[in-house]
DNA sequence: CAGTGGTCTAGACCACTGG
DNA sequence: CAGTGGTCTAGACCACTGC
């Protein structure tokens, strides 16, 4: 293959009007990356198993297996893939033990979540409704479209600290009910994975600092002066679809949202 | 050199005892990093400077192109380095316009910080005292220790929006006072990389909903009921030194504290 | 032992910057 | 135009895993 050649894909490849972007070069890998990243999409290979070795998808793709390498590193870096020598290349998956909080910041004040033992889950109540145009705008929906919504309570130690409600698209989560969220022990984003297929590889969160409506005290079991932190999350799957909209007060007296900056 | 031969440094090198690590194998490229560190900390090349060529590199530590590009690679990764291609590497720096707000994530509701114009800052208080045992457990002192200490208040658009605390180890900022912070214009990071050779290359926050008290009131002009986020921040400089505690209080009441959870 | 990812090299060529 | 980082290749060898 010629060197620099985009023939894989053409990303320049754009409507075109005034203003239109430079030719716009695009590294082979990238191109690989890409390609990768349409199989992952297209659920040729699912999380936890293997993909193809770095050798197989240079042949495939009939490149070096430098240029494969350095696709996979990029995609391992955004937690895509993972590398484990010696055995080959996965599909993430959050069904993992050292993965499992990757999305909850919340970590007690003292000791670490092996000491805390496992949340305690309360599902409060899931039902399907029409989107407001808030929802819609957040999901990419439209004003009226389907949507799940839950609310839920997370317990540590048997202290409710977590309250959350959440809207899903209602399409792709097609037959997600209350009992079948409480009956899934472990974490949502691993049900979401094993039953509907939609994996979550990023998420963007809003934080303020907020006083509880009366229901909300009710559940979290707080007094209305109790400060919460308010969290909201948009998650995102594959190629920047909004697939989630997650509303979460935490209670913060002795736990805290941990962030690094980097 | 013999490939995969730890002939540069040894990480290794322990004070043994019983259970001691195995012979940890160290990459030749992690060598490289570590060099480069070390000229990076003892400040052989400044930020805002250019590092040798990769060529350079490569012949001053007798090894390939490639090795030296991994290595730059994973430090660019961890903004201690900027690569600019024809240009060269490059020596980060606070004194950037798109770094500048790299550890600020309070961002507005509406629009960008371009929008909203400059952060207003005021200097409440500076002054020299003892290091509380909290203070210095933060800054790995000792109690006792001279400690730096420093109040203000930052304000958009006329509104105080923030009220911060930090605490500085007395040795590496001999000389700073409240003259040198309140007219040093731009960011303080800048400030302490340009005077003091101290550059912050990596934080943690712990993050809380609060109440503030009556003094945190009168400075944020806000009532006694008005739920703020507390923001506890160590930063640290090369080689993991904690060199910056630091206790916000955010008024989220048309900002929000931004995260991107990947 | 074969198969995987991980490291290292040497060399060619491309894209970008600035004199 | 020379110098820089960026890409790509081909091949050798190392470290780790599991049969």
């Amino acid at each position: 293959m010629t060197p620099n050649s985009p023939s894989l894909a053409d990303p320049s490849a754009e409507s075109g009007g005034p203003g239109a972007a430079a030719p716009a070069f695009s590294p082979l890998y990238q191109q690989i990356k890409g390609l990768i990243l349409q199989s992952l999409q297209s659920g040729e290979w699912k999380p936890g198993e293997a993909i193809p070795s770095e050798m197989d998808l240079a042949a495939r793709y009939r490149v070096s297996q430098g240029t494969v390498r350095k696709a996979i590193d990029e995609l391992a870096a955004e937690h895509l893939l993972v590398r484990r020598q010696g055995k080959g290349t996965f599909v993430a998956t959050h069904a993992e033990q050292h993965v499992q909080y990757r999305f909850l910041r919340l970590m007690p004040d003292q000791g670490d979540r092996q000491s805390e033992g496992p949340a305690e889950r309360n599902i409060i109540d899931c039902k399907r409704l029409r989107a407001s145009a808030e929802i819609a705008r957040a999901l990419a929906l439209r004003s009226g479209d389907s949507v799940l919504q839950a609310r839920r309570v997370l317990s540590f130690a048997g202290r409710p600290t977590i309250l959350e409600d959440l809207w899903l698209p209602g399409l792709p989560f097609k037959g997600l009910t209350a009992e079948r969220l409480s009956q899934h022990h472990g974490h949502m984003y691993e049900l979401f994975e094993t039953e509907f297929g939609v994996r979550m590889v990023r998420a963007e969160e809003k934080i303020r600092a907020v006083l509880p409506d009366a229901a909300q005290c009710a559940l979290l079991k707080v007094g209305r002066n109790t400060p919460l932190l308010s969290v909201e999350r948009i998650a995102y799957t594959y190629n920047d679809a909004p697939m989630e909209l997650r509303r979460g007060l935490y209670l913060t007296d002795t736990h805290h949202y941990r962030n690094v900056l980097s």
